[in-house]
DNA sequence: CTTAGCACTCAATAAGATAGAGTGCTAACA
DNA sequence: TGTTAGCACTCTATCTTATTGAGTGCTAAG
């Protein structure tokens, strides 16, 4: 178990790696105001606390910095909760000053103004539309050959696709099948929708409709993906600002991992509710080495609908990230409740 | 006037340094093969096609390196055409080889394609809604206080966007509404549609329609807005292969005026017809000194409907990419013109 | 247990030294 | 008169070497 000294001395050294991005040596932690020990005490603590794996050298004769396992205590245990600037606040909240109707809109809005806030990139996975029930299915005929089907789910998002018809049909046919489609198929989420069409309503529409099978095949297939969840990205460039990142090759790989969506999906994708923070190598992601990631999701109702997370470099400021992405999140969530939960 | 032997000197360093990214000497160019003259002489002419102003050396003892003013008279005028490989023709014609429907697609698709056969960056300007001319307007309610209004163009593009409905409002005013709608605004170009709903609708829906007035109000708004044509981006941190690029500072400014997305409307928005070169300073912005930018327009039938381009360094494969961009469009127009001319 | 003191280490910076690629100019040559 | 060999000169890039300063570990005294 560690000291409280030794407890007061991580802390120290970590505050001031943050801040600094240089390496914390005795001397210069002791000439701190509340630092009531000497350097030489000092050293002996650091060795020990290097020697349990939370502090690093970069070489031999090095002030010390934290090691990933320092940051994860810090995290756990160290943290002082940060109180927020009024203007920070006051950005924050600025997202939902106008009324804006479109989710889209709010969450590109929270990932800008978000990565201006911390200077590191913000990343959103919006919400997933499978899970979301069908409101309404409409087609609407571009020509003979093709038309476009439109899906508009429960929650307000539109799917449009193009998709071919059989030239034979008629648009009275269409209108018949649009119909019974509506009737049928209200409130089915999105991702049971063409399972459901062949099972439940082929049958019906077959007996209405001349053409039915293409018709249904292409619809089915059309209908069938409304693909992932979408990611924004907010500051993509800001990690070149951070001093850990002036060489080259660290940037490029980190750069080109962000712009590999795939990744990002993984990274994002399994989020259980409330926040989290994944250290450099915790993340499994050999570019992210040098990175944390603190996730936080935001909900409709009470449904999970999205994670909002900020990457940066390990020598994160953690304490306020948490609660800048706290705060944003439930107003994401209060906001986002309002708007489509009165339906 | 240029002599021949100066042209074919201009030609030889320029090809040289496009490929090397080195400044050429005159001893390195007198080997070349097809070099009968020595490198004393080429010294002489170096000389004067410096002072003529098409090359430039980086410091007094330096190979030169082609000016702005080289790089222009070497694509005016010295441009030997450019053979495609087989390859890079197969990769191209493989962004049409599955039948999409979809615009954006096969405009993210070709961006994608694109960066990674130039290892430049490709931008694409998408075509703008504005002129397209509205094909259906439908109004789907989500709950008392707002619906979604759905616009489908002429060319398959689908827009929408919530707006709020007066709580007094019944379901069938606003069916009765769209209907009206419908039947007066067909083939409206989308950027009148406002103006055209005031002036010539607003008073046929006062007779049918209760509290028109807000809802109307509303809606307009709502029509209004469908923003600015779109960009997409291919291999936006290509560049930082590019060995100009090894320098921070010009990295980051590079990148950062790729996410400015306004300067790059306007590097592609005025675009006449047909294929076009700005070299450097010749885009008169200051991030863009060191980088070229070559764009194709596309279009649907007669009509230009967007942009393509490629940003690099000066130092580019000019003959190469136009080529690329050349084929490119052509494919592009002819495959959107089938998909959408047909109506 | 704490701390002053000292020898030692390493990175960062600056200062020479050297090699190499290239130029400009001059004089000889065809 | 145009071309070329030769030479002195310039500048960059790279390698060495020296110096400084921040920092450590260890020892011994308080």
């Amino acid at each position: 178990m560690l000291t409280d000294r030794q407890l007061f001395i991580l802390q120290a050294i970590i505050d001031d790696f943050i801040r600094s991005a240089q390496p914390v040596g005795s001397r210069s932690l002791s000439k701190k105001e509340d630092i009531t020990f000497s350097s030489a005490t000092i050293r002996n603590e650091m060795a020990d606390l290097e020697e349990l794996g939370f502090l690093e050298k970069t070489h031999t004769s090095s002030g010390r910095i934290p090691s990933e396992k320092g940051y994860r205590y810090y995290v756990d245990h160290l943290l002082s909760p940060h109180q927020l600037k009024i203007k920070d606040v006051e950005l924050l909240k600025s997202i939902f000053a106008e009324k804006i109707y479109e989710l889209e809109k709010i969450v590109q809005k929270s990932a800008k103004i978000l990565s201006e806030l911390t200077s590191y990139t913000t990343i959103v996975l919006g919400p997933g539309v499978q899970e979301n029930k069908l409101r309404r299915l409409q087609i609407v005929p571009l020509n003979k050959e093709t038309a476009i089907a439109i899906i508009v789910t429960d929650t307000g998002h539109v799917e449009n696709k193009m998709f071919s018809i059989p030239p034979s049909l008629d648009v009275n046919e269409i209108e018949k099948m649009v119909n019974i489609l509506n009737e049928r198929l209200q409130g089915v989420p999105l991702m049971e929708l063409s399972d459901k069409i062949y099972r439940e309503v082929a049958v019906l529409l077959s007996r209405h409709i001349k053409s039915y099978d293409k018709l249904v095949q292409n619809l089915a297939h059309t209908l069938d993906v409304p693909g992932h969840e979408k990611l924004f990205f907010g500051g993509k460039t800001n990690m070149l600002q951070q001093p850990e990142f002036n060489d080259l090759d660290k940037i490029k790989t980190l750069l080109s991992m962000i712009d590999q969506e795939q990744d990002m999906y993984k990274l994002l994708s399994k989020n259980p509710a409330g926040i989290h923070v994944k250290i450099g190598r915790e993340n499994k992601i050999s570019a992210m080495e040098n990175c944390s990631l603190i996730t936080a999701s935001y909900s409709i109702g009470k449904e999970q609908v999205g994670t909002i997370a900020i990457l940066g470099p390990t020598r994160m400021q953690y304490s306020r990230v948490i609660s800048l992405l706290d705060l944003l999140s439930h107003d994401l969530t209060s906001a986002l409740t309002r708007l489509y939960q009165k339906a």
